[in-house]
DNA sequence: TCTGGGGTCCTTAGTCCA
DNA sequence: TCTGTGGACTAAGGACCC
């Protein structure tokens, strides 16, 4: 192969870690009496959907992403939980901290993911394989969790390799290999051209269809298509990029802070709702939470986006960009709104989203006007947020969502992390 | 079989301005 | 003054990831 793409000393030094089952397992760590049996953990409504089966579920055909009514269906007498979210963060910290004791370059994929680059912790011997076993018998002994770890050349082959290297399932619950799986240098394309395009990392469904279209079906296939053929077919960005993967090079660092882009909350309600009174109430408690967050996180976002999705699942979105950047609820909901109200709600609304981007540093942030002259909706922000820190989150929020004798709950968001409770 | 929520990145098209 | 061009920015949608 060409030698180009693999890190400059093609060291064997990129792990990829990714916890096996990681919801599921967690679930099963503090409830030991559910061991052996199917366990689901997703959402437990019709609109919901699975985020994590025990290898036990997975022998029914139970994955993440399927449809809870899909996953009942297929295994009726399975135990479906609701998840956790906010234990699942702690465990995941817990996780990422052992994996910093070998390496401080760790980059967190998700919650149960994440690459390390151990070449600095190698000592000049090839040694990367003995660290992935090591990582892995410290998660198990300190958490009580399995992993699988790829070992590789670079980030892409690591993450590959790592699916090698998982349990399969059986009626007895994971049945382990090694828990390591390593592409040696050299072995690079032997490993990556019989597999399935699929499999790449950047092929999804509708990039695989137009492969199909031009015979390209496995990631050989794509590694023989002269570069421009393949941008032409997919973008200029896209082709160069599944080209250099499937010759083997990724010349991706491991990148410990990533900047954030983004920061949304977006809900699929139980049932559409039709005017846009009903959604009017959820917008205003969105944007609260998601102004929460941008506070929590000192950073202030220029474009509001809203994001509607209605009962025939089309998906529109919405955005205005702002002149200065705004962190405040009521900024963020009234910018919202404006743009809910040119939409005909009739249709029904399935899912309703808000979200800020542009995202600027909070620390040094200019005060408005209004701020400059007189006591400002950031100061009542603060106090708000204060007040959350001490009392929880429901314990205050938008006076427009309040009426006497409600309960608390409605201030709450971020409950549902997998579909709606119940229709 | 009716499809969540958190994101990122890319593409295309339109507008403004130098 | 008119026209062309290219960059920066914005908006919208789509694909993809876990």
């Amino acid at each position: 192969m060409s030698s180009s793409g693999r890190p400059p000393d093609g060291t064997l030094g990129f792990l990829h870690v990714d916890m096996d089952a990681f919801f599921a397992s967690v679930e099963l760590r503090r409830r030991p009496e559910l061991r052996g049996q199917p366990v689901v953990v997703g959402g437990t409504g019709d609109r919901g959907v699975v985020a994590a089966a025990s290898y036990e579920a997975r022998l029914y055909g139970i994955h993440s992403a399927m449809p809870s009514t899909r996953a009942r269906r297929m295994c009726p007498h399975a135990v479906f939980l609701p998840g956790d979210h906010a234990h699942y963060g702690e465990v995941s910290e817990e996780i990422m901290a052992i994996m910093k004791n070998v390496t401080p370059l760790v980059e967190p994929l998700s919650l149960d993911e994440a690459f390390l680059d151990v070449r600095g912790a190698l000592h000049g011997t090839d040694r990367a394989p003995e660290i992935a076993a090591e990582v892995r018998a410290a998660i198990l002994r300190e958490q009580r969790l399995t992993c699988s770890v790829g070992v590789a050349t670079n980030k892409f082959l690591a993450k590959l390799a790592t699916e090698e290297a998982k349990p399969s399932p059986s009626e007895r619950g994971p049945v382990f290999g090694s828990g390591v799986h390593v592409v040696e240098a050299g072995t690079e394309l032997e490993f990556l051209h019989p597999k399935p395009v699929r499999e790449l990392w950047g092929v999804g469904p509708a990039t695989a269809r137009k492969l199909s279209g031009i015979g390209v079906e496995t990631i050989g296939d794509l590694a023989a298509q002269p570069r421009a053929r393949l941008e032409s077919a997919l973008g200029k960005a896209v082709g160069l990029h599944l080209h250099s993967l499937s010759n083997g090079r990724d010349d991706r660092p491991v990148e410990v802070d990533q900047e954030l882009k983004s920061i949304g909350h977006e809900e699929t309600f139980a049932r559409d709702l039709s005017t846009l009174d009903d959604v009017r109430p959820h917008l205003i408690r969105m944007a609260d939470a998601v102004a929460a967050r941008l506070r929590n996180r000192s950073v202030l976002g220029r474009t509001v986006t809203i994001k509607v999705r209605f009962g025939d699942f089309t998906t529109i979105t919405r955005s205005i960009t702002v002149p200065e950047p705004i962190d405040g609820g009521r900024a963020i909901a009234l910018e919202a709104e404006t743009m809910l109200a040119r939409l005909d709600p009739t249709p029904g609304i399935r899912l309703f989203g808000v979200s800020l981007s542009q995202l600027v540093d909070g620390s040094v942030r200019q005060l408005t006007l209004d701020e400059v002259t007189g006591p400002a909706w950031s100061d009542a922000d603060a106090v708000i947020d204060d007040i959350r820190d001490r009392f929880g989150s429901s314990a205050i929020g938008p006076a427009a969502l309040s009426r006497p004798g409600d309960g608390i709950r409605r201030f709450e968001v971020g409950q549902q992390q997998w579909g709606p409770d119940e229709a």
